[in-house]
DNA sequence: ATGAAAGCGCTAACAA
DNA sequence: TTGTTAGCGCTTTCAT
């Protein structure tokens, strides 16, 4: 390996010298500077930026931890952040948890030992509270992403999950649905709670009574029980005429078993959810969603983790952004006759 | 920050008794060890892995470096390289290009000095050989994935994309078709080359002339010109009666563009593309497809690469691994009535 | 404008 | 079984 003292020697100069260039830093003259740019060039010399690291203490390597890397949300929110990281001339590794608990904190891991400068996450849940804790433990900014935890303050990126919710149920009932079911993401996470809340609220403020039948709480991830949801489809009686989804991945799970079972959309069973598509929007179904502004949680998330790093000594009060949910309407819902 | 030396103090044994602790080499009694530990939790003690990467030199990470993270192709595929770097132990970190020659160059720089210990990579194309070139002189092990680059000999894991593009142009010729256009990537990526061969190919052999007009280079990525993609789809005359694109990506946008002008799938217009959509493939259209298998070449590149690393001394022949595509009959190509 | 020495946190090699 | 020494590649401090 070519190391900075390699090119000291073949350049004459100091090892310091030549650290000096590098980093543009110190009083060079210009004959030296070129005479050393020329030895690494001849020497393809490259940095190595574990032995900076280890001196300067950080690493300018920021990560971004997302729960589903084949959730459109989470790849476009990626672009966001990865979009602003490089604005600010920092580097962004990424890291998929899955939904899962056992894959976060291995990622937890890789973080505190490998000593990045800052950290965007979306967490797995409430049970990632000791993950969040141990972050701060150590001293290690970062900034949540779509979900909150209890028991954690920290700046934070949040859609608002329950006016989406409550937006898209009660475009159902104003297309005359009255019995509308719901397939969540586990309660253990909170804009699966508040996605809920908006739709219970929807309905408690249309005089609809709610139905424990009609819920079906399962994961937002790719590890859902399909049996689960399968008898959850069959068993509900009547059948609703209308489902709103979690999330999208839920959404298209649930529109692949309605089809399985000879169901149109939305003739027979009209479907919106949360989140839109990215580039499957235009796919039949056309889904009425509540879209959630994903670039922007990587992008504002990112600045704002960007600056709490930067104000690391002055101790800045904890920020939370709030991004509304864009209801777009396209043609997934079929408008019943007792329309109003 | 925590250091052995913080661990060792307290333990009142010395750093080289805690490092073995944590790393479980040598003998220790079992005693200290747990007098050890028992500090380590206590000051909740963190490697800290860029010392550790320094002085050993290596860092047990390895990278993947896509070209989309918003294609389901690639992220189906990190899913199974991250499992077959979590079976061996190894870390994983993602890079995503988007398709981009510069965002590329930006992580080969990081992935250099980062000092990571092998490289999966799908290259944003042939002119990504300097890329290439750079980590051989550097030394660092890859596997190509997906496409091949002129100059390079190396591990790599490919898809069959001639025979998969023939396979599907020539279910449209059985299905009655006969003037059919093409949507490709750029020529400077290998896949993009085969995939017209296997176009040119079935036409060839079913004695239909070779036309020009019909087909249109674009980019495989989320960079297109959207302009230039309509203006091909307005301007050819007659129409083609189906359409085959080289991948999802472009196959999601020229349906957004059909049906923009009011065209419908498979009435109007069939189209089928190479890659499968993941969990979309249950929209509508839906589409018939060349699937190729995703995590497949994430898992088998990525043991590939291990295997590559470990083999380190001993001089193995370069691998390569063809995978081929699975015709998938779905519902978006029309039967002419000259079907045969 | 340039250099020498020390040390970041860790482990390999050797010593006790 | 445990400890000492040296050094991974770099930068900071202080000196020249």
């Amino acid at each position: 390996m070519v190391t900075i003292y390699d090119i000291a020697e073949k350049a004459n100069v100091s090892a310091m010298t030549v650290s000096r260039v590098i980093n543009n830093t110190g009083k060079i003259s210009d004959k030296t500077r070129a005479k050393v740019r020329k030895v690494m060039e001849e020497l393809h010399y490259v940095p190595n930026h574990t032995a900076r690291s280890l001196v300067l203490q950080q690493t300018h390597i920021l990560f971004l931890l997302i729960t589903d890397i084949t959730n459109p949300f989470y790849t476009t929110l990626a672009r966001g952040a990865e979009d602003a990281a490089k604005k600010s001339g920092y580097r962004l590794l990424f890291g998929n948890s899955d939904e899962s608990l056992e894959k976060e904190a291995d990622y937890m891991s890789t973080i505190l030992s490998s000593r990045v400068d800052g950290v965007l996450i979306a967490p797995a849940g409430d049970p990632s509270l000791p993950h969040l804790k141990s972050l701060q433990q150590h001293k290690v900014p970062f900034v949540l992403l779509d979900r909150e935890v209890p028991g954690i303050e920290c700046d934070i990126v949040l859609g608002d999950s329950k006016e989406g919710a409550r937006g898209l149920v009660e475009y159902l009932l104003k297309q005359g649905h009255r019995r509308i079911a719901m397939i969540n993401g586990s309660s253990s996470i909170s804009s699966a709670r508040l996605r809920l809340q908006g739709y219970q609220e929807a309905l408690k403020l249309n005089d609809i009574g709610y139905e424990e039948t009609l819920v079906l709480e399962t994961s937002f991830g790719p590890l859902n029980d399909l049996i689960e949801i399968e008898q959850w489809l069959d068993q509900m009686e009547p059948a609703p005429t209308a489902i709103i989804a979690g999330n999208n991945m839920l959404a298209v799970e649930v529109i692949r078993l309605l089809r399985k079972r000879g169901l149109r959309i939305p003739e027979d069973r009209s479907i919106v959810c949360i989140d839109d598509f990215g580039p499957y929007s235009q796919m039949d179904p056309f889904m009425t969603v509540a879209a959630q502004q994903a670039y922007q949680f990587g992008y504002l998330g990112m600045q704002m983790l960007i600056e709490r790093i930067k104000e690391r000594e002055s101790p800045q009060p904890w920020k939370k952004i709030v991004l509304p949910a864009e209801l777009i309407i396209r043609r997934s819902v079929l408008p019943l006759k007792q329309n109003r």
